[in-house]
DNA sequence: TTGACAAATGACCGGTTAGTCATTACTATA
DNA sequence: TATAGTAATGACTAACCGGTCATTTGTCAA
């Protein structure tokens, strides 16, 4: 288990500098010292290991970005918290964000290209909600193009700092977008992106999780997890999820102690779905 | 030479389709009807391909844009016309623009990555223009600011049209566009990108052609073309060049009659610059 | 010390790659 | 028709790819 993460770490070192076709497994495998035979063993394939990577790295950032969407009473405040939150995810993240970045429109495989698809259309998800509790009414004719305003400038600063190395002033930059985004959502009248447009690239999202699976999930977690209140409070919302008892205050607690466990966040993110958070 | 041409175009389709690096030389071969060792009588390298490629395109799809740029003379147009006539290109070029949208971040070869900072700092340097043009001093804190936001709309909206298959209305999409960037650049406060900033990203543009280079350009293409006004007009323009006799009015209308053949566009632009025009 | 089991190794496999070059096909002139 | 010169071919090479598996190494309890 420790292995499987060596190799995951090592190999996204790879994949950002080199990108992840031009990156052999035994590269990979002399980057983390250890033998071909074994990456195997902890891999079926060189697809289901970045299909992890996704997967690992994608559930962070985007239960991060919800997060703050769902959670953050300050409307205010919301916007700048978003933005400042996705770029220090993707400055955390920075080798993940890279391989990103470079993969997102090749088209190497099926089941990567369904991935990138899900998780886009969750972002897209939460930035629409955060859009409606922000500007309401205000915005009815021009949201959906206003999402591809936001998601423009995501991606275009943060490539500057990702291959750039421009020095990151987080503040500064969120401040800048927030004035932008603002300015936009006010006072635009021509959208280019319609709801029927939109229409086209949306297929129905699949994200209702069953609660056989959500509590397998969790069971998952309780066993990989050592730290006691993570662990405990997983336990305990695993039996609310099997018999209600507490009360939602409680839970909204419980979900708290868990949601800056990196490996709660996807968990986490599911049980504020699954309870309407 | 012909046969340069056919091997270009045969394979820009399966570049766009699967990528640079996942096309094999056989399939550009197979799907143009020739053996491998023609292919090799053509181009030294895949690598030398694809060089010829961007070089091909990027010559043709800037020099528009700088056309545009510098040419125009209702300002009360020409941001509708910035975006109209990109937009335009990436939709006619709309295998290369895919090639060019997916290949930017990929890294595999030194001169490949020189090529693509050049012509993107050509292009900067046309937007760079226009808003000075268009706001003056209005936005000389947010200029640089502007041109990133201006590059971010560019990428977005294009990726669109480009993967998704959305319809494309280019008169909408422009006045959208129009909208926005005026909007950014007559009230934002906060620009991200301060000219320190820009200073990092930005090594001086050896863009300075040489008489000697110009001329040799020039007969290269007056070989190469055979319809008689544009190969009538380079042959005036190369002795102009070689001793100056017309005035500036008769130049520029020989440029005219040269700037909308494909194979002139950037001579037409290498001329434009060496006059100042 | 022995034996049983799991973990790790790297030579090896079939397949594919970019690029080469001896050979052949074609074309134009005499 | 004969010949010289160019264009085109595709079998071939050496290197590398992802993936396998017989073998070795390491780690326990007995």
């Amino acid at each position: 288990m420790i292995k499987k993460q060596l190799i995951m770490e090592k190999a996204l070192e790879l994949f950002a500098k080199q990108g992840f076709e031009a990156t052999s497994v035994q590269q990979i495998t002399e980057h983390s010292g250890i033998s071909k035979g074994a990456f195997y063993l902890s891999f079926k394939s060189k697809d289901e290991l970045i299909l992890a990577l996704i997967d690992h790295f994608m559930m962070q950032i985007t239960s991060d970005i919800d997060y703050i969407v769902t959670s953050t009473n300050n409307e205010e405040e919301l916007l700048y918290e978003f933005y400042f939150t996705t770029f220090s995810s993707f400055h955390k993240h920075s080798d993940f964000a890279k391989l990103f970045v470079k993969e997102q429109t090749q088209s190497f495989n099926k089941e990567f290209i369904f991935k990138m698809h899900y998780y886009d259309r969750l972002m897209q998800k939460s930035i629409l909600l955060m859009i409606e509790r922000l500007y309401g009414e205000q915005v009815s004719d021009t949201k959906y193009d206003l999402i591809y305003c936001i998601k423009a400038f995501m991606s275009t600063y943060s490539e500057l700092f990702l291959f750039h190395n421009v020095p990151l002033d987080l503040d500064l930059l969120s401040q800048s977008l927030v004035e932008k985004t603002n300015l936009l959502a006010k006072q635009t009248t021509i959208p280019f992106i319609s709801k029927e447009l939109i229409q086209i690239y949306k297929q129905p999202i699949n994200d209702e999780v069953t609660k056989e699976q959500l509590l397998e999930i969790m069971e998952q977690k309780i066993e990989e997890i050592n730290d006691s209140i993570e662990k405990e409070s997983l336990i305990l919302l695993k039996e609310q999820v099997l018999k209600p008892t507490f009360a939602p205050v409680i839970v909204k607690g419980l979900l708290e102690n868990i949601r800056n466990h990196s490996h709660c966040k996807w968990v986490s993110y599911l049980l504020r779905s699954f309870y309407k958070f």
